[in-house]
DNA sequence: TGCGACTGCTGAACCGGATAAGTTGAATCG
DNA sequence: CGATTCAACTTATCCGGTTCAGCAGTCGCA
């Protein structure tokens, strides 16, 4: 009834642990013909290693972590998380690499989160999200030594590889198109003020801004809620001047925002032209579909934890770039009814 | 700089390692004062259990699983896994147990999840959700002596206690209303068929028909995404006969079948009401906004988390009830524009 | 004063594998 | 034919904790 384990295995074939051990790992010392009869009694006794067991000769874990710190609230809402779990799930599984989630109030539970699953061995490295500026949890796994890739962040941030992608150059692409439609009051309605990827996108958005002589370009900060989504679009279509366009960094606020549009009685895309950053289907469940900067969030996930597992390897890795969002116009942008200057 | 272990605290504080262990666990066996002494080297130096070898002793993983099987872009979409995510990390990570996830693309592929997770003594139980008819993951449980369970199906399938919720009274509640506001034509989106709560919820719809007197109440089966949600309902709105209200499976695919009838030229809820089982953000987000049955699914992810928990520590658990969905009349419901009996 | 009980500790075995080092016996070779 | 080499094992040790048996020393009590 108890589980079986390399002694009841030696004991059957009647050869001793130690050979049962090179047999099961393939390692030479053991004849064809004793390997294969080992093989056979390891299955016909339903044998499974004991992770634990082998954790304990020195192997690793082979399980990566990740902490998530977002309010169940967003997250639940937000299709980011779970498709970047996907990706990085399907790389994993196809290594026999198991997933260790948590998810954590703030930053401090977090870092409590990193030393604990490195002190007790239970991972062998983690993905760092929503990188901020000065974020404390670098220093913290350099200390440690415990192998981490950034999820996103700007190009090659300090110590840890990152995996990004060129925001940047997508929020320029979008803001010329809107221009070229001839909008020339543009707001923008960010995510949280202290990540990295808002405060990259904010820079590529004034200097396209100013460059492409948008006169009117505000920002307004939110949690990344469709509730704060909501807000900021109110804020925005009742003062004086309003925009002809809006850039949501989500598509959650986006698809609020075109709510919100919608309640005050203007048209999408006559009055207000719409695009949001990142694309799941919302975007085009909605009535306009929206207009939205695509990037394949799952393949995203799947290269940092290839990344991961090569740091894990003890090999160098450097930051690498995925693939630029790209912008996939659709009904919820067209040009400004009234052209203004 | 290599990772401290209680035999270097042993040697530091000048006694055994035995005694480190009792000190470090609370067990009797060492004086106040000599423990005290511990505990200050063990935080000085930075101790942290080995979870291997703690695991290797006969402890417990402290880690439970859960294995998701639907394909990602599925499940990106959907929040009802990651609020269920939510709910039970609340749980866990309050009494300091891990969760594995991992996504898989069928049931056998599942069930050797299971097999390696419980055979590595990976984990101490799991949850397992999207119960079928004669599912194969039951007796599979079972057979292995893995704590287990079920997160939905009906009110106790098998030997494998559940955590249900009584979709049947809701869905008969949403059939009364609509049935009070005149509408004698209500189809039903349904999620896969083959899902115990979809047949549930099929059964409780065609006895709710009946005995209200709605003639025509036709089912679609479907997989839950939007594009077939959309699909259902363009084929529903295209018959000689039209429904005058459609409940569907989950939100995503009521929004989606929002999306269809404004693109068909019908307005909702003049020539057509909508019902969403579940209820997300995303059904109040659009225009307008859904009613659904609500429930708290963190809170029913937190209930499973206890149950599994309870079951892991050996006592015996039955199947419980969690609240009832509860239906939130919003602007998608009202008497349909023309009586028809 | 002598016995038992208790406290506070030590030493060693143990969990289930990995692995280095040692031991056979047979084949190979000069 | 004896020395060498190699495959095919066995034995022993280790990983880092837990736990049990044992053993001094102290205390209480008859």
């Amino acid at each position: 009834m108890k589980r079986p384990t390399i002694a009841d295995i030696a004991q059957r074939a009647g050869v001793s642990k130690g050979a049962v051990s090179y047999a099961l790992n393939g390692q030479r010392g053991v004849s064809e013909a004793t390997r294969r009869r080992i093989l056979a009694i390891a299955e016909e006794i339903g044998w499974n290693p004991h992770s634990a067991a082998r954790a304990l000769s020195g192997a690793a874990a082979e399980t990566i972590g990740l902490a998530l710190r977002r309010p169940a609230r967003v997250l639940g809402f937000e299709p980011f998380y779970m498709e970047l779990i996907s990706g990085v799930e399907a790389e994993l599984s196809a290594r026999s690499q198991a997933l260790m989630l948590q998810i954590v109030p703030d930053a401090d539970a977090e870092i409590d989160v990193y030393r604990r699953w490195w002190g007790e061995r239970r991972v062998d490295g983690v993905l760092i999200c929503d990188l901020r500026v000065s974020d404390p949890r670098i220093p913290v796994v350099t200390d440690l030594h415990l192998p981490a890739i950034v999820v996103g962040g700007p190009e090659g941030v300090g110590e840890v590889p990152n995996v990004w992608s060129d925001d940047a150059t997508a929020l320029v692409e979008t803001v010329e198109y809107l221009a070229a439609l001839g909008h020339r009051r543009i707001a923008r309605v960010a995510g949280l003020p202290d990540l990295w990827h808002t405060r990259v996108r904010a820079g590529a958005f004034e200097g396209a801004c100013e460059r492409l002589d948008v006169r009117w370009s505000p920002t307004i900060g939110t949690d990344y809620s469709g509730e704060e989504g909501a807000r900021a679009t109110r804020r925005l279509l009742s003062g004086e001047t309003r925009p002809t366009a809006v850039i949501y960094d989500n598509d959650v606020m986006a698809v609020a925002g075109l709510g919100v549009a919608q309640e005050m009685g203007l048209t999408v895309p006559g009055d207000l032209s719409i695009v949001a950053f990142d694309d799941s289907p919302l975007c085009r469940l909605v009535h306009p579909a929206l207009t939205a900067l695509t990037r394949d969030i799952p393949a995203f996930g799947a290269l940092a934890a290839r990344q991961l597992l090569t740091a894990i390897s003890g090999q160098p890795v450097g930051s690498v770039e995925d693939t630029t969002a790209k912008l996939v116009p659709r009904a919820s942008t067209a040009p400004p009814r009234a052209l203004v200057t």
